[in-house]
DNA sequence: CTGAAAGCGCTTACAG
DNA sequence: CTGAAAGCGCTTACAG
């Protein structure tokens, strides 16, 4: 059935049989242009004085043989590893994909590479990765999720992160991170929900309830003081009983309290999300059961994973401005990471916008 | 508005006076242990001679300091980084986050660390980030999307691939690989294709319609070449015209492209995205346009992005199987960087397989 | 401007 | 079982 020039499936072509070769040193380069090591380096490096034609000489080389220093000799120089280690619990949670890739660009950009792990949210794997990161000697390490988003902490942990952030420039993105006198980046979420509120008021709305999350996780309980605040505030009805207990910060979360909450007559106008994957299922429930998106219900939520055209949630969401973060992560980071000498705690809190779409009038 | 408790912007707090120490060395635990470096290594690496006594005293001493051999120092013995670089378009597509994710994890258990790196489809880029993970000198590289998938190739990214496969151990994740004589993992587009017709046909369906894409680009050109072939079998209409041209592989290209469809009587009773994303905008037009999902037409797709409950799609797929996908991946990697000799051409195929979802009968 | 030499921190034949 | 020594490939004061 299918076209045989496709299937390489027991394609085995030898191809050139010498073994990979022995890449060259900066001594091979220094043999073939008569000089020593140190004139090579400082030829490749542009330090130190050198006469324009060996130098000429030398690079003409260089480009011959296509030579690169060997890193890991300047490493041992140096002491630096120009790689940074980057902890997120799932890169398929656009969120933390957002993130990575503002980050990313960045760091490349300013020479570093970025190790990129996945903790799947637990918290031996994530010790675990830590660990191998600081083995590793990455110049600096950017931790998202996890343990850190817990309200209650063991002193174990906050020891084990105060301990690592002593040896190594270290960035979170989590609320609270004074918890651990590290440096972080976090987006200012009583910001985010005022504007929210704000505009949920101006349109009319007045019933505010919130799903997903769980008290046991900062994302959620701070969304939630804040909602309880600004609702007061602007004199809109709150509820935020719909943070259920538990680890609820996904698609099935927010479908399966909806269910929950359509057993019983809605009093709600609009449902919030504690992030979009929540406000996305609350959605889908409340489609499936019949109700029309926005006319009898509103959703909102947080983080603007449909962002751009990737995949369009029509959700109205708090974006955290990704380009903004990701780059205020960088920068932060690259700053302890130059300063070389104990890092200063510091929150920097990144003003949040408000993205509209159809879910709300 | 805000409670001021949370409100670190402005916080300095300065900690520990201290600079950042610098790291002890085998050397500071071979001193104090009244022994050697050499002994030190062999308590550490398990490897050679040591008496029982000397190494248990040694462990005691590496525990107490906590500490952990310099990697460069390692690895410039040993000639190896135990790192892995990853190129892929964008880690935002669901497509490349979910082989990522599964490939880290065997990297990691295998103690290798990825670095991954966003290419953003930008071929100049692809190139520096090449060169840059050769100059980091990684075990290893993997490399999705971009210009691999293009069928028209310049010889001077034949001669670049071709190169750097021989001096480092290389996979792509792309079809028709053999073009750089390098080793590959790629989907059975054919089976794939086969799967979803032979259901499609089973359920009634006989007019079929790809969209998105671009015959320039592989994972377009062989579901295309693979739906007329099929399609001819199971006696069933197929357009592929709708295959436009240019890079096509988003929501919008979806949702553009079957506005267009729409533009007149619609004969196609199931309509294929190239992928899932372009899928999703395609079905999103349609209901724009009041048609019904999937009573008045039906949506498949590609790639499986809603898979588990990250976000579902509710399009009918053929899944990559990305355990199965990314493990071999790693695999095939893994063999090449232990062989350590020219790497053979080998394809591997991944079965896909179908996830049914509600926009199909 | 250039080279000989030391040193970055480890590992591993080699010789006891 | 253990240590002195060489070597991995660079960089950089130091001395011309």
């Amino acid at each position: 059935m299918q076209d045989k020039s496709w299937d390489e499936r027991d394609g085995e072509v030898r191809l050139d049989e010498q073994a990979r070769t022995k890449p060259i040193t900066i001594y091979d380069i220094a043999k073939e242009a008569g000089v020593s090591s140190a004139t090579v380096s400082r030829a490749i490096s542009g330090k130190g004085y050198i006469s324009e034609n060996k130098k000429l000489q030398i690079l003409d080389l260089v480009e011959k043989y296509n030579f690169r220093p060997n890193t890991f000799a300047q490493n041992l120089k140096s002491g630096f590893t120009k790689t940074i280690g980057f902890i997120v619990p799932h890169i398929g949670n656009m969120y933390f994909a957002s993130v990575y890739y503002e980050f990313e660009k960045w760091a490349s950009s300013h020479g570093y590479m970025t190790i990129l792990l996945n903790s799947k949210g637990d918290y031996e794997v994530e010790s675990k990765l830590l660990y191998s990161l600081k083995e590793k000697r990455v110049d600096g390490i950017v931790m998202m999720g996890g343990r850190m988003d817990a309200v209650e902490l063991s002193d174990d942990y906050i020891r084990e992160i105060s301990e690592i952030k002593d040896l190594i420039p270290f960035v979170s993105c989590a609320a609270k991170s004074e918890r651990f006198g590290c440096a972080s980046v976090y987006t200012d979420d009583g910001k985010g929900v005022e504007l929210l509120m704000t505009h949920l008021k101006s349109k009319g709305y007045n019933s505010f309830y919130m799903i997903g999350g769980g008290d046991e996780f900062y994302p959620a309980y701070l969304k939630k003081k804040y909602a309880l605040e600004i609702g007061k505030k602007l004199d809109m009805k709150v509820n935020v009983n719909w943070l259920t207990p538990g680890m609820h910060f996904d698609y099935r979360a927010g479908y399966n309290g909806m269910k929950m909450l359509l057993e019983k007559p809605l009093e709600a106008d609009v449902i919030c999300g504690v992030n979009d994957y929540v406000a996305v299922g609350a959605r889908d429930a409340a489609l499936e059961a019949g109700l029309r998106v926005p006319e009898d219900i509103a959703f909102v939520g947080f983080d603007d994973i449909g962002i751009g055209t990737v995949l369009p949630t029509h959700i109205t969401s708090v974006s955290p401005c990704y380009d903004i973060f990701g780059k205020k992560v960088f920068t932060s980071l690259h700053k302890i990471m130059q300063d070389n000498k104990p890092q200063d705690m510091k929150t920097t809190l990144i003003r949040p916008e408000l993205k509209l779409h159809e879910s709300t009038k």
